[in-house]
DNA sequence: TTTAATTCCTACTAAAAGAGTAGGATTTAT
DNA sequence: ATAAATCCTACTCTTTTAGTAGGAATTAAA
């Protein structure tokens, strides 16, 4: 029941975009630097994230990396989402669709899952980009140091 | 993000005994059939849930298992924590004790993690075991095929 | 008192997921 | 031209997951 270090790297990477990339661009060197995470695997993070059209990059030197939405406009849980793929904890509750599991008829278990899937996803939904910078920016304000 | 086979089958498993094992004790063969679990796998699982209190065995021929709890007693929370572990989306936040994470002091992203987590315990903190075979025992009275 | 049914215990294993590494191709500002 | 960057994809090491396997100990019933 854990999120991968993908889910939450690309978020901190979205904060950092958000914060470092408002009026310009950001390399992932620079963003590896400061979130102490492997260029390598932070470029296959942000091109997912790219992949999800939260994130535009310019290519060549002095290129990089900026954010593509408003972050009034986006969601935690659009972010994770995209990175974790859904964040139902079992596989057998989707919402309209048909239901995989063969027993779901009989099994009671699938309410505790969709009522967990339901809070889960209200908590990250009702969180925005913009809601983290400025808590962070707050923190920044109070540590000159970094 | 997502719960494992042991608390998926654990929880199926103390339904089942509630269900089951009302007034006499059941084996884990019966349960793994009606319950399709491999019987081996089960047994494991079930130590687990007997270490903590929540079942209770007699060894033998015609022995078997039976709760060690009243149902109203013990929610899905007990029960998911003792198979899963704590249900926290990532570990760096514990509550009252010391942060693990160095960062955490400058991470703003901990904050969407308490709310995820506050939000996941307090869903299963508030079904017990009873409201399940309640909605169970409900099912079953109209499928008299099982 | 033997037998069969059961829990108890622990070691092993195959497959998948997680967390990166590595390195070359392409693009572009200087 | 060159250096700095993105882009792309294959590989690898480790851990976790989901079991399998099998023997020891216990006990009700024949």
């Amino acid at each position: 029941m854990k999120l991968s270090t993908k889910g939450r790297y690309g978020l901190r990477a979205m904060i950092d975009l958000a914060i470092n990339a408002k009026d310009s661009q950001i390399s992932i060197k620079n963003i590896s630097e400061r979130q102490n995470i492997s260029e390598n695997y932070l470029e296959q993070i942000i091109a997912i994230l790219k992949k999800n059209g939260f994130v535009k990059s310019c290519r060549g030197a002095q290129g990089g990396y900026s954010l593509n939405v408003e972050t009034v406009n986006i969601s935690v849980g659009d972010i994770l989402r995209a990175l974790e793929g859904d964040l139902n904890p079992v596989d057998c509750i989707t919402v309209n669709d048909e239901v995989q599991c063969s027993e779901s008829e009989l099994c009671v278990t699938k309410y505790v899952w969709k009522r967990i899937s339901d809070s889960i996803n209200d908590v990250v939904d009702n969180i925005t980009l913009e809601d983290l910078v400025q808590e962070q920016e707050r923190i920044d304000a109070c540590n000159p140091s970094k």
